[in-house]
DNA sequence: TCGCAGCTTGACCAACTGGTCAACGGTATG
DNA sequence: CATACCGTTGACCAGTTGGTCAAGCTGCGA
């Protein structure tokens, strides 16, 4: 009786081994399908079978499809936009930029599948994280705009805008991970991708296409 | 008894009015729900009711959802490549290239259903237009790669990979389309958003990130 | 070693999926 | 205005979906 109710339902509160390990387990598996599937078409069996587990011992961990969808978001979202905070406004304009580039190409070829389950859920209308994207990183590209912004303003950077630039970054850094099965496809030299794509990427940043 | 067999079950090779005008209304739909939903995501019901239509009379004229989706694929696909095939080589490059990069960026705009749509189809492996991908875009893009890197030995462009150039401009034009919904939600100004990006990707593009 | 809370699962359910079909409604042609 | 094909649909079907539950199994502290 010193225990008065012990919750039995959600394992949620507990921290046995077994239940981190399978936690684990199963948003290893959910980003595998995910990431590949997108939140509709992907099925809990999918899941549970890509975790080697039964399905009803899935949604003994997370009681809901849509749990499991949001835990994955949430433990991927913060490794995904550190290199932004890193973005460090002493420091020398064109190195930040670049290390950030390099940051951002580097987890597209690292984890891959993280930027393809953010391209799913914002492919397909940002439904489950659209308040995120209002509020938090608003917020943060904001205040790295502002920094960008004043390097403009300082004449150590052409003048841009800072947001169409950010976008500029993400979308040639993420291209190789979201649209791999392409990059796959039209490449020959599959095995320097991503040093190519970096190369090239950094001429073009830093001296334009056309020769001076 | 003239006519021995009436292909009473396929509509497909009829061309009725009612036929053509009812096949576009359901690709319309389709492009709708697909884009959003990608393949898996979506289901013939909804597409149905997108085109006001009983979903049985949309399978009259599309006899499986895979038909569907093919067809509208199809029918995408070529408006969507037509900016590539009109790089003329004779032209001046620098102007070449920002005329592509200007068109891909206007059908972003007037037409970002149909990014969608591939970037929905590519980013969960490419399983219907893969072999698409290996053969016809392929070449296509080999030979305009040719192009560019005559223009690089020639030292009208800086020296740069051209199918990462070529990924380069895709990423940067489709992000747009693909991932409006972050950018709508990050940007105060989405009256001018378009011309914005168009301005900040000139001057990246021409000049550089670094001032000279 | 025992007992029990926590872990695991097969069987099950209602809702939904893509797809079929017989029957009914429209329409162009003679 | 008849009639033969085309267009349209509600009812239906088997398979799949997310989720439940009672019952069995297991690891771990006493």
């Amino acid at each position: 009786m010193t225990k008065a109710i012990t919750n039995k339902q959600r394992p949620g509160s507990g921290t046995s081994r077994i239940q981190t390990q399978n936690r684990q387990r199963i948003i290893t598996a959910a980003l595998e399908v995910f990431s590949t599937y997108g939140y509709r078409g992907s099925t809990v069996a999918q899941i549970a079978d890509s975790a080697s587990m039964s399905k009803a011992n899935l949604l003994y961990y997370f009681p809901t499809k849509k749990e499991i969808y949001l835990s994955v978001l949430e433990e991927t979202l913060s490794e995904w936009l550190q290199p932004l905070t890193q973005i460090n406004p002493e420091g020398d304009p064109a190195d930040e930029i670049w290390a950030y580039v390099k940051a951002k190409l580097a987890l597209s070829k690292s984890n891959p599948k993280a930027s393809r389950l953010f391209a799913n859920e914002v492919l397909q209308g940002a439904p489950m994280i659209g308040n995120f994207l209002r509020t938090e990183l608003r917020e943060l590209v904001s205040a790295k705009c502002i920094v960008i912004q004043q390097w403009i303003d300082q004449g150590k950077l052409t003048t841009v805008s800072p947001m169409h630039l950010i976008f500029f970054i993400w979308a040639a850094t993420q291209h190789y991970a979201d649209f791999s099965a392409q990059t796959q496809c039209l490449t020959d030299d599959t095995e320097n991708l991503f040093d190519d794509a970096e190369h090239t990427l950094k001429t073009l940043i830093f001296n334009g296409l056309v020769p001076q």
